[in-house]
DNA sequence: CGCCTTTACCTTAAGGTAAAGGCGGTGCATTAAT
């Protein structure tokens, strides 16, 4: 493209942003986001909730021709987000999904049909029915968003497996040029948000991940008493509103009983709760009628309230991207905000129970007999009736045979076997997929371990895991403000703790690639002190000692920071 | 893995202790019975 045309299409993309969604300008990322998408181009976006991330698809759908598949993964989402755009004929967008009548759906369908709609908002469940993919691949979309990207690796495993089939739906609809979006993802995540969609050479567009007005503190404890204390009087003192997250459904309610027996206006927020009570808490936090939701993960997607002040974790999250995604929706202002971990090591091990759940070699073994007897392509829905398995544990099933290279999907949605594989050896390469997913997933708990147990710079620490070099100590941490008092108190500086701006000097810098004699290749994510952290390709994050790894030479590097758009 | 509840067992018979078992988070879509 000449750079007049270049010229041209920012221009164009500037003038529909203002005409017609009234934004007078568009921010650099969202601009450079939007200008891959135009050029035809697959595209990442990493940006922050408030960076206007919708718009990076909103504009472009209008001058793009044919309409743009939306996918998103709660159905109050798909519903904000249709409210939010103009109420114009010319902006219309429309929503399929089972939360809605047959006849909202005919209209939906009718208005695709009839080349009226712009936007279409799907769940990734709607792709992987042929009606739906049949109909979309008729109306020839332009484009294909999976919005909240992060749900691909964080749920796509086990919990919702349809979003590791959202590659394979692309292409029965044409495939369109896709265009990821989240607001919180580490390097591997982005990694395999590429890969798991399938996308051909793409461009990734990174907004800055510091969040410099968010005071970062962990709190250990060896008692569940002392902390259960510490977090009540933590959500008490400090400025409101304010969001605790819980481990469990239980403790959710434990906590919004403590605080409101204190006079403050505080409720539970979770999944067990009726529909209406979920609305009514949901509404009341965004009204400011509640000083404290005290949530488990059901809680955040899609909330949009500047002036939450602390985000308060009673437990540990499973992975460091959970944390900061929940961290991240405090001070969305840019006023002072606080973020504080309650730690107890006990409290990793129900997430490590969580990362276990994989489909086990009984349910693949199952899968993989009845399609090698079939000796042929088998529609999913056929499979699912002959092994009578739920839907999704067959499709995880399903997905991880797969990964495994021991079936592929056709165009017409059908599996089909490797004919070059065994049953028992689609288990047993299936299965190996699956504990290697499970040893990731423990890592990432892992991670969360050395955050809390950082002698240094916690924000330094974070924005390493997320790919972000920080060099200075913050001075909004704990870590920070501690050195500051000791420093201030006459103290020397001291070589035995690791200071929060050691490093350098070592070849081991934040992104450089490194292999290990057992553990193989992988990059390196921080280094604080003598201990260096390895995101190693195959066995996940690692903290090593330099002085060991340098002796037993152990660990060498092989070249700088990697491409992350590779 | 750790926590909570239930059960079993002991014995100056009502309550403590230990062993055993179950449970823990995210949402879509769909269906059967009112």
């Amino acid at each position: 493209m000449s750079e007049r045309g270049a010229d041209d299409g920012t221009e164009r993309l500037r003038r529909t942003a203002a005409e017609v969604f009234g934004w007078p300008e568009l921010r650099q990322g969202q601009l450079a986001a939007m200008e891959q998408v135009m050029a035809g181009r697959d595209t990442l976006a990493v940006m922050p909730t408030g960076a206007g991330k919708s718009a990076v698809y909103q504009v472009p759908a209008l001058l793009l021709d044919g309409p743009t598949v939306v996918v998103s993964p709660l159905l109050a989402l798909q519903r904000d987000q249709i409210a939010g755009l103009p109420g114009t004929r010319a902006v219309r967008a429309v929503a399929v999904n089972s939360g809605q009548t047959a006849a909202e759906t005919d209209a939906a369908w009718e208005a695709v049909g009839a080349g009226d709609a712009v936007y279409v908002y799907l769940s990734p469940e709607q792709l992987a029915k042929d009606e739906v993919l049949e109909r979309l691949e008729r109306s020839a979309p332009a484009l294909f968003v999976v919005d909240e990207a992060q749900c691909v690796s964080a749920w796509g495993h086990d919990f919702r497996p349809d979003y590791l089939r959202l590659a394979q739906a692309a292409r029965r609809v044409g495939r369109p040029p896709l265009l990821a979006l989240t607001a919180t993802a580490a390097p591997p995540v982005r990694q395999e948000i590429m890969d798991r969609l399938g996308m051909d050479d793409p461009a990734l567009v990174v907004a800055g991940f510091d969040r410099p007005n968010i005071a970062l503190c962990v709190r250990r404890f060896q008692d569940d008493d002392d902390k259960r204390r510490a977090v009540v009087e933590r959500a008490a003192g400090e400025p409101k509103p304010g969001i605790v997250y819980a481990a469990t459904r239980k403790d959710s309610e434990w906590y919004a009983g403590e605080l409101a027996g204190l006079g403050l206006t505080a409720a539970a927020y979770h999944a067990g709760l009726r529909a209406q009570e979920r609305s009514r808490v949901h509404d009341a936090f965004l009204d400011g009628t509640l000083d404290v939701v005290v949530a488990t993960s059901a809680f955040g997607m899609g909330i949009d309230k500047e002036d939450v002040r602390f985000v308060l974790h009673a437990s540990v999250p499973g992975s460091l991207d959970a944390l900061y995604q929940e961290v991240g929706r405090a001070g969305r202002d840019g006023r002072p905000a606080l973020a504080v971990l309650h730690y107890r090591p006990e409290d990793t091990g129900m997430r490590n129970f969580f990362a276990a759940r994989t489909p086990g070699d009984a349910t693949l073994g199952k899968v993989a007999e009845h399609l090698d007897e079939q000796d042929g392509p088998l529609p999913l829905d056929d499979l699912r009736k002959e092994t009578g398995l739920s839907r999704n544990r067959l499709t995880a099933a399903v997905n991880l045979l797969e990964e495994a290279g021991a079936a592929r999907t056709d165009e017409d949605g059908s599996v089909r076997p490797d004919p070059g594989v065994s049953a028992d050896e689609a288990v047993e390469q299936a299965g190996e997929a699956a504990r290697a997913r499970r040893r990731l997933e423990r890592t990432r708990v892992e991670m969360v371990r050395a955050y809390a147990e950082t002698t240094g710079c916690r924000r330094r620490f974070l924005l390493g895991y997320f790919g972000e070099p920080y060099d200075a100590p913050c001075g909004n941490c704990d870590v920070c403000e501690e050195a500051a008092a000791d420093g201030s108190g006459g103290g020397d500086v001291t070589d035995g703790g690791a200071p929060p701006d050691a490093g350098g000097g070592s070849p081991f810098g934040a992104g450089a690639r490194v292999r290990h004699r057992e553990w193989g290749d992988g990059t390196v994510l921080s280094e604080e002190g003598d201990r260096v952290t390895v995101l190693f390709d195959t066995m996940g994050y690692r903290t090593l000692s330099l002085p060991a790894v340098s002796d037993g030479d152990l660990l060498s590097v092989l070249d700088g920071p990697r491409e992350a758009s590779s």
